[in-house]
DNA sequence: ACGGTGACGCTCA
DNA sequence: TTGAGCGCCACCG
């Protein structure tokens, strides 16, 4: 499967933190979504939701990584590199049910 | 080594 | 219930 994810993870200027993080997002599965606080915590350091974000917004590799998939743990979108709306728009793609104010219905896994 | 930044989160008013 | 404020952590200049 992502063969492209493993050598870019080998690259320099990927900490290891964000490793973690990618890794982690990228097991989220289709149709569920996660938290930023979620993978900060399964990664081994709760808290860190903010620096799971900032890790995911770098995001090296589109596709592989379903950063769209993680949302705010309020319920809200949160970011998307690509434009909220995109975000929003691939998460119904996928059969997450979200609310005209663009808040999820939390289909957690 | 220090301070600023940001796709977050919880508390208080 | 909604909004504003403060605290968090890892990364970069």
């Amino acid at each position: 499967m992502a063969r492209q994810m493993e050598k870019k993870l080998k690259e320099p200027g990927i900490t290891p933190f964000a490793r973690s993080v990618y890794i982690e997002t990228a097991k989220i599965p289709k149709g569920k979504v996660s938290t930023y606080s979620e993978i900060a915590e399964a990664i081994g350091q709760p808290g860190a939701a903010r620096a799971v974000g900032n890790a995911l917004n770098k995001n090296p590799f589109a596709p592989d990584v379903p950063c769209h998939r993680v949302v705010r743990s309020d319920g809200r979108i949160g970011g998307y590199a690509g434009g909220t709306d995109k975000k929003i728009g691939l998460l119904k793609k996928e059969g997450v049910q979200i609310s005209s104010d663009g808040k999820i219905r939390l289909l957690r896994k």
